[in-house]
DNA sequence: CTGCAACCTGAAGCGCGGTTGAGGTAAAGG
DNA sequence: CCTTTACCTCAACCGCGCTTCAGGTTGCAG
């Protein structure tokens, strides 16, 4: 069955992502589909756009939550053209930049602060990178959140 | 008290880590302490470096588990010297350059491969970096361990 | 028209990385 | 000495991102 639509299994097999993973993906509101008369999810090829695009935000460790809210900046009515996922995209580009930095100083540091014995959370710029942690207060809920 | 031993704390004090997840990766195995008479934690002052070792591997997305065995290289007997520390921080240095080589990529590759609509996991080398994740197979543990 | 694979829902469970709470003990200051 | 604060254990719970399972329905191939 090669339509114009897919089936939850084809989504998953083109996606690489388990069937679970993607009703649990519309559960949440990241994806949608429309449904046979016999009730089962039929997915327009635009929809695997999307979840490629879940699955990069998620290895830039993005919660779901927030991607979720990323998506939502597509447009509602029609399918997103080129200039719809060039805009989304430039916005992750930034995270990304931001990611990238935050671990390069992590790597440029890291030898020759534990070399030189001072990593001891107190003077150790290694630890509060950015103070962005440090603004965080206790609780390490917000860093690691999408593993990777 | 300003003894030559910390309470947890103190360590929680000065390592911005909760006294319960102090407790945790006791548990697990990361950090050690001796006890008092009354059965209370004590830590030495390089048990403060392990703790940080721990945040700073966790921030790069390993697991615990991982950052276990990591630790478990560190000489038992007498306390790790620098050129213990260097040496495992060596290690995870390689760890950083190849993170930072797929955020880059992925940059790199993000905004051509999405305006150009190829992001459609098929062909798309962003979805597969390095094909790394292709071989993990289906099923998402894999990524997505450690969020951020 | 029948059979079997693929699909459906809802609820429960899992692994990680912790936090919270109850009920009790230790130790430092006044 | 006594009080207050910090600590102890154990068990239960949380949020995230799914998977698994039971019990039932759909839909395509032959």
């Amino acid at each position: 069955m090669v339509a114009d639509t897919l089936t939850i299994g084809e989504l998953a097999a083109r996606s690489g992502v388990a069937p679970s993973a993607l009703r649990y993906y519309e559960r949440l509101g990241l994806i949608h589909a429309t449904r046979t008369t016999g009730n089962q999810r039929r997915y327009r090829r635009t929809e695997l756009r999307r979840v490629s695009f879940i699955r990069i935000a998620q290895q830039v460790g993005v919660s779901l939550e927030e991607i979720r809210d990323a998506l939502a900046s597509l447009p509602e009515g029609r399918t997103p053209n080129r200039a719809d996922w060039a805009r989304l995209s430039e916005r992750w580009r930034a995270r990304l930049d931001d990611r990238i930095a935050l671990l390069e100083k992590l790597r440029d540091e890291l030898t020759g602060c534990i070399g030189c014995g001072c990593l001891s959370m107190q003077t150790c710029k290694l630890y509060n990178p950015g103070d962005r942690l440090a603004a965080e207060g206790p609780g390490p809920r917000v860093l690691l959140a999408p593993r990777q």
